[in-house]
DNA sequence: CGCTAGATTGAAACGAGTCAATTACGGTGG
DNA sequence: CCACCGTAATTGACTCGTTTCAATCTAGCG
């Protein structure tokens, strides 16, 4: 099904980044890999998903639904990421959707073994944290700048955020506009407008509908 | 300083309830035990703080500064709970501030400790592995909510869930209105506004600076 | 018992949401 | 390769909730 032995994947895998050839030998015995079909739901709210899920190729968007029925982009997960952890620690229901924005290559290990390993390699449990950690804070992040800076401002410096991790000027969106509009905490509507406001001074080009080109970094760090 | 052991203290603390005698007393060993007085910052951010701290009576504040410099509260911490964590993790610096809110004993470990403790025993990471995945839990659900709810519904859930965590009718804020309003991610101003409807028509009753009593807590969840 | 930070209230301005109507993109099949 | 179609994105006009600014008020600590 790939080119690629199990064993290299897992290696590659952030979280198993430590373990030596036995132990990755070891947990490539018990994952599965599949590949899934763009626009596959993996898991939703609701569900007892049991498995810690893998990216090794693809992207999954994840996101919740609030009481009142609006869909919030929570993150998107690529290459290396996991996924599904929270219904495994805990025991709990996932309260999340999660679903593949492309064909995605899957690796899901059973939360048995996970425990397993957990218990077993400290490596494991430490990457598992730092993630975890890193998550939070990024989250944390989206939080105050939702309640504390208006619109205008998240999609500066979203677009800025963009354009370091890419390395270049002229960012490509991972996602709909209609789902950065939600992970930005706003309607598709207004991060339109904001988007043609910019374009409007000659800070930014559309060029597409996902592609971006940033001709004035310094005037959209100061907006 | 204290009539309880430190030991004693240690295996109360929920990240470490799972070691065993031996482990503990090398723990205590290394901990610091300090009473703070109420207002104090434990950090900022931009402080490299090299501690994980362990609440054991009192509470913590944690709240973000946003670009424009709105408070953001992120969350309230209490007695067994732990903070620090995201500067041993990753080993950055911290983004949050933490203020402890009435005197409060708290002890720190050094983060070699910690490394230490986290790579030889599995139930401590284990545990931290728990926390962090319900504060991501908690804080996405924050998010959605702040987003997609409007501020008298944000106001009625959270009242529900003092209610429901106290086990009684009659709540106490555990911070002032303005920093509840901030929790919520909205004006002090509209906090108030949105309690005052509700006491407007017998939903609930204030008494005091602190204390809500809720009449009508059927009236809370439909609103 | 008086002071001060926190809380409340009012009026007005504004940002973002809503609804609805176009327009444009980009994948598909001819 | 191009025309077609469905989905996504854009735009406009309007509404509405929340913020803002300012003026009290009050709880609760010293």
């Amino acid at each position: 099904m790939h080119e690629h032995s199990l064993e290299h994947l897992v290696s590659l895998v952030p979280i198993f980044s430590k373990l030596d050839a036995d132990e990755v030998n070891e947990v490539a015995k018990r994952v599965r890999p599949r590949v899934h079909p763009r626009g596959e739901q993996l898991y939703g709210a609701g569900d007892d998903n049991p498995y810690l899920m893998i990216i090794h190729s693809g992207w999954v968007k994840v996101s919740r639904l609030t009481e009142s029925g609006h869909e919030q982009v929570i993150r998107v997960l690529g290459v290396g990421d996991f996924l599904g952890e929270a219904t495994f620690i805990g025991s709990g229901v996932a309260d999340h959707f999660a679903v593949t924005l492309e064909e995605s290559e899957i690796c899901s290990l059973h939360r048995d073994d996970m425990r397993d390993y957990l218990s077993r390699s400290p490596s494991v449990a430490y990457k598992m944290l730092e993630t975890l950690s890193n998550r939070l804070e990024s989250t944390e992040n989206q939080l105050s700048s939702v309640t504390g800076e208006e619109a205008g401002h998240r999609v500066a410096s979203y677009l800025l955020r963009l354009a370091r991790e890419s390395g270049t000027n002229q960012v490509t969106l991972p996602i709909s506009k209609k789902d950065v509009a939600s992970y930005l905490g706003m309607k598709a509507e207004t991060f339109s407008r904001r988007l043609a406001a910019l374009e409007e001074v000659g800070t930014v080009r559309l060029s597409g509908n996902r592609g971006i080109g940033i001709l004035d970094p310094e005037a959209l760090s100061r907006s």
